[in-house]
DNA sequence: TTGCTGATTGTTTCT
DNA sequence: AGAAACAATCAGCAA
């Protein structure tokens, strides 16, 4: 079962963005961003005219809706742009390296 | 070695 | 421009 580990992130806490890193090798999206790229043109035609909350909200309903078959082309963007945080990361590394060289 | 936490990602709409 | 629901993530750090 899945821990319900103590996510108690404050909300619009993530909008402080501390930084911590040099070039903060900011990490790759997430399947939800890929899939709210898709069904945000979707749901926002089947409810015109609704807030932002309520499509945020149906939003999360159907990504569950989705089988994990559904899902997997949204995952396989996620693991995609992955790839492309480990370029940052590449980068982040490098730098710091070079940092640590001189 | 293991597990946690924090930081981050993008969308929408609103003021 | 930033704020919040929505979900995933996952990389680095600490004991």
């Amino acid at each position: 079962m899945p821990k319900e580990k103590t996510t108690k992130r404050a909300a619009t806490k993530r909008t402080e963005k501390k930084k911590k890193d040099p070039n903060a090798p900011k990490r790759g999206l997430s399947a939800y961003m890929f899939f709210a790229n898709e069904q945000r043109e979707n749901v926002r035609e089947e409810n015109p005219g609704i807030s932002f909350g309520q499509v945020g909200k149906v939003l999360g309903e159907r990504w569950k809706a989705l089988n994990d078959k559904q899902r997997a082309p949204y995952e396989a963007k996620a693991a995609q742009d992955k790839k492309r945080y480990e370029d940052e990361k590449a980068s982040y590394n490098a730098d710091a390296e070079e940092e640590e060289s001189s």
